[in-house]
RNA sequence: GGGAGGGUUCCCGAGCGGCCAAAGGGAACAGACUGUAAAUCUGUCGUCUCCGACUUCGGUGGUUCGAAUCCACCCCCUCCCA
């Protein structure tokens, strides 16, 4: 069998590695035990977390054991990497709560089964660390110098950090020391930006009880301008369905860029990649077709073959105006148009209503709306439906309850 | 604890008594061009009963005909000294 480190290397997963020959040769010949760490900081799990999943479900399928470590500790005080401002502080109750969120959503990707994966939760160890303890053992192998050092606090150094954050690395080293005693976990893996805490981690193993432990960072998800993707204006592109519907979700995926269509191909699917080279191999509308099916088999991950199916079916009906499965709105007696666009959720505000059609943008029927006082005309109203189009993009099938 | 500088609309960031709903950039949305792409150009981008009105510039109270702009107190942040 291949080696899990070519495959994630071939994919383009990885960034950096230790000792990396080593790991290499470890992970040929046994079963590793490995963690990915997340941070508990809303009530779904989104696109960047769904990289490190899709990274960990590949290395579960050559055999290795994945340990899913959900941060309800490390949440308490906050990660500053990557970051220009102090975390706001969570209660214990929210974290809680996005901790379960967190459980159901992976269980998704990972297969939990019986020694084949286990999920847990930082919290069981770290709250009730005593403070004079834990300084004397796992304080007393840091040193702050090197520490200053580190990538994930330079920005915040010139901005100001605080002392509660500053302990993040050591919390995060902690759960690695802790993995490696109770499971034997040698190998932590994670998102670029978690490189310095993964290393303070796998230092902290060999000072304490004299064992190799290995790091392993992921690419980021990023737009070819070096942007971190996962955004829209509606805010990130969430893994629950409720906060992202999924044909919101897979119309993100339909509007990728072209140049990272193979990207995420070798990302977020399982596709091989020589269908994957034989689909992007085009730079014309050919394009297309890739993304199509970018979309779909990312939204059936996700979401489940049934829910891309479907959502599939209606992306083409919606594009093609094939008004019997285009996505429909039910709304309530509507009196104009901006009252169609705010009660259909296309517009947050009549204002915003009234100027995206004084701006173009709307049409009923295939026939342009240029008067924000339309109202809808007697053969719409008696035949109770009519298409929406907002922009070139949005196409629905508004229903009069 | 002492001294200095700050907190502005989604983000960055101007403004420093009226001409401010507040420059500029980014993001976003729409229009043109296209391939439901990128780049480019254009428009919009607080709310409303939209040629007018209303609510915003950390908080609370003042001064003033009039405050994001001045004063007082409070909260938060940064830097220097201890």
């Amino acid at each position: 069998m291949k080696n899990v480190l070519d495959v994630l290397r071939e994919r383009g997963y990885v960034k950096q590695v230790v000792f990396e020959d080593e790991l290499y040769e470890l992970l040929g010949k046994e079963s590793v035990t490995f963690y990915t760490g997340y941070d508990p900081t809303a009530d779904s799990l989104h696109v960047g977390h769904f990289v490190t999943l899709m990274a960990m479900a590949h290395m579960q399928r050559a055999g290795h054991r994945p340990i899913a470590l959900i941060g309800g500790g490390t949440a308490m005080v906050g990660d500053p990497s990557g970051r220009t401002d102090m975390r706001s502080m969570m209660t214990k109750e929210t974290i809680l709560h996005n901790v379960e969120c967190f459980k159901k959503q992976m269980s998704r990707f990972i297969d939990f089964g019986e020694g084949k994966a286990m999920i847990v939760n930082n919290a069981d160890w770290l709250y009730d660390l005593n403070y004079i303890d834990f300084l004397r053992d796992v304080g007393a192998c840091f040193s702050v110098n090197q520490m200053l050092t580190a990538e994930c606090f330079k920005q915040r150094l010139e901005r100001g950090l605080s002392f509660l954050e500053f302990n993040y690395m050591l919390m995060q080293g902690y759960d690695f020391l802790e993995l490696n005693k109770r499971y034997n976990c040698v190998l932590q893996a994670g998102g670029d930006d978690q490189w310095s805490n993964m290393l303070a981690g796998a230092d902290l193993i060999r000072r304490k009880v004299g064992k190799k432990a290995y790091a392993l960072t992921f690419s980021l998800l990023t737009t070819s301008e070096g942007k971190k993707m996962g955004k829209t204006a509606k805010g990130a592109v969430w893994l629950d369905a409720e906060k992202t519907s999924p044909f919101d979700f897979f119309q993100y995926w339909r509007n990728v860029e072209d140049d990272r269509v193979a990207t995420c191909m070798k990302l977020l699917t399982f596709m091989e990649l020589d269908e994957i080279a034989e689909l992007t191999a085009y730079k014309d509308e050919r394009m297309n077709a890739a993304k199509e099916r970018l979309a779909y088999e990312v939204t059936a991950i996700v979401h489940g073959k049934d829910t891309a199916d479907r959502v599939l079916k209606e992306v083409k009906a919606s594009f093609s105006l094939d008004v019997d499965n285009m996505p429909t709105v039910e709304i309530a007696s509507p009196i104009g148009i901006i009252d169609v666009l705010v009660k259909s959720g296309q517009c947050k505000s009549n204002g915003e209503a009234r100027r995206l059609i004084e701006g173009g943008g709307v049409s009923v029927n295939e026939t342009k709306i240029t008067d924000y006082a339309w109202t809808l005309p007697e053969e719409i109203t008696s035949k109770g439906e009519f298409v929406l189009h907002k922009g070139k993009k949005v196409h629905l099938r508004i229903v009069i309850k």
